[in-house]
DNA sequence: CTTCTAAATGTTATATTATTACATAATGTT
DNA sequence: AACATTATGTAATAATATAACATTTAGAAG
């Protein structure tokens, strides 16, 4: 059951931009797209760009400093989050893999530590930069 | 067999800072506290800390864009990271479980991509902060 | 429908993180 | 010694992100 979240204009903005790019966005290329729409400031972006986060909606590639849209359904909370990063093209997908979502949810180690989120980043070539 | 790498002098300065504080350092941190030892420039402090990473002596954690030395002997390349942060007092550690490693290292999905690296970084409170 | 509150917006300034470009010096190899 | 590679020094600037403050909008509670 999928909370329905009434985005606001400039979430929705952004989201959309995001969404419709295919990939990963960086903030301030975000910015320049969204001017057009009366978006000036770095910080509308970076609420929005927030604000999304944290309900789910988009991912932050933490390596890349970039956003993306969630490209899974089922992801309501940006708590658990995997993806394949391509070195050569920067081609970025979200990794949506329940073996290795449920392992990860779930591993834990000798700290005494309680994980509630990760974020897993594997890089290499994809496809296409493989065979070049 | 592990290749001994020669560091140079601003690279054994900075590395040597890191490794004595025990934790994740923030580049510009390092640079005030190597400032007496004349390394003036935010450059200095990047190409140091780039060699650092290449060879493995010390890690990134991207989502806190800060370094810590590498806590894993057998860790020569940083091509299989992982951390565990504590959101509350952002003490942050490196994971070093061999099952976790093996099953990431042979991690493949569907996309047809061979993963050559990967770095992983779990959040939660560590048990400090979990009972206070 | 009004009062209250929480969330979102707008704006300016500034902090933080990282790289470009160019010159020089040290180190290792043949 | 000549050459190539790696490291250093320095200035400027680019890219990423947040602080502080004023105002507005949207929901919830009475």
């Amino acid at each position: 059951m999928q909370k329905e979240h009434n985005l606001s204009k400039n979430q929705k903005i952004i989201f959309d931009l995001i969404d419709k790019s295919g990939g990963p966005m960086k903030a301030y290329s975000i910015l320049f797209s969204v001017q057009k729409k009366g978006i000036k400031a770095p910080l509308q972006v970076y609420r929005a760009l927030d604000k999304l986060v944290e309900i789910g909606k988009i991912h932050k590639i933490e390596s890349r400093n970039a956003f993306i849209a969630c490209q899974n359904s089922s992801c309501q909370i940006s708590k658990a989050t995997a993806f394949s990063i391509c070195e050569s093209c920067e081609n970025v997908s979200e990794i949506s893999n329940s073996k290795l979502s449920k392992y990860l949810s779930n591993f834990s180690d000798n700290s005494g530590m309680k994980y509630s989120k990760y974020n897993l980043e594997f890089f290499g070539l994809c496809k296409k930069c493989k065979s070049k």
